[in-house]
DNA sequence: TTAGTTGCAAACCCTTTGCGAGGTC
DNA sequence: GACCTCGCAAAGGGTTTGCAACTAA
């Protein structure tokens, strides 16, 4: 059974070689926001015959063919995740390097605004959030969560210096 | 007569070398978002004893003391501005790499709303429009630019691939 | 005088790439 | 068989750092 992503790259013409397999379908499985560092390592552990080069070729392959989305979370090294669920954003704990993710349907709309009255068609646009896990509150615990806003919560990555804050 | 940066640089006890004294000038005059190879080339037209690898420490230094702010508007290379002229965020040209900056009152509300509905206090946050300019409307030329929103634009740097643009 | 700063070059880190070998369609 | 892909190791590009000389306070 092709997993979920294989099967896009079948669909976008792609040669498909054992390596190719083996990472799409680490990316497939992936419900966080790994590395490349960290794609290797799961890679590799289902087949040892791969070399970082290879994931890197592959992740920018597919990010190119609209498969994958790069994300930069600061901390200089790319993050990726499957372009499928729908539009969402990521605040991230600056203590434990936790991504958490949100959706905000009336961002899109007003960035689009902003930039039409700018003079501008947006083509892109990012957005991350960097907090703090408030005292005495577990992430929708006093709040129950129920609102439909929290659409994931995981990412054990460790935080680090420097990540490239707005302030 | 110390330039402004300098002059926060002695408020926050800093050693104020001749090296320091040029690299405080000439952010205090820039005007644009200038990466570290651009100051180290505006500085050393002013004062030639000066190198890269001082250039990256005073800007990380500044940065730490709050005096600057480094931003990431893809690329690879970090990009610095001075804290001051108050909040405002940043929309990059994706064809001439130009920076227009533009102001929101409401975003920044709207974003601690969103962390602390997620359990989280907000300590930064990053917001970054990627457009294209519309044909036929140079900025500000369709309206009449009066409304207060464009707080500046300039920045001819060229336009980069890979710039880690959300989509 | 003393602790902090500089230049230089080497080191780092993430990512890309040239090349010959190997695999896919 | 033609063309693509792989692993390896080297190269790149931005940024940091060890060290000895130097300098602001």
């Amino acid at each position: 059974m092709a997993s979920r992503i294989e099967r896009l790259c079948v669909e976008r013409g792609l040669k498909m070689t054992g390596q190719r397999r083996v990472i799409a379908k680490v990316l497939s499985e992936a419900e966080d926001h790994p590395d490349v560092e960290e794609l290797y390592r799961r890679a590799a552990s289902l087949d040892s015959r791969i070399s970082v080069a290879t994931v890197y070729r592959t992740v920018r392959l597919l990010e190119e063919k609209g498969i994958l989305e790069r994300r930069d979370f600061g901390g200089g090294r790319a993050r990726y995740e499957a372009t499928e669920h729908g539009h969402h954003y990521h605040l991230i704990d600056i203590e434990s390097g936790r991504v958490i993710e949100f959706e905000d349907a009336e961002h899109e709309q007003l960035m689009r605004q902003i930039a039409t009255r700018l003079g501008f068609d947006l083509v892109s646009h990012r957005m991350e959030l960097f907090g703090r896990r408030r005292t005495g509150a577990e992430p929708g615990a006093d709040r129950p969560n129920g609102d439909g806003d929290i659409v994931a919560e995981q990412d054990g990555g460790r935080a680090r210096d420097r990540n490239g804050v707005t302030r």
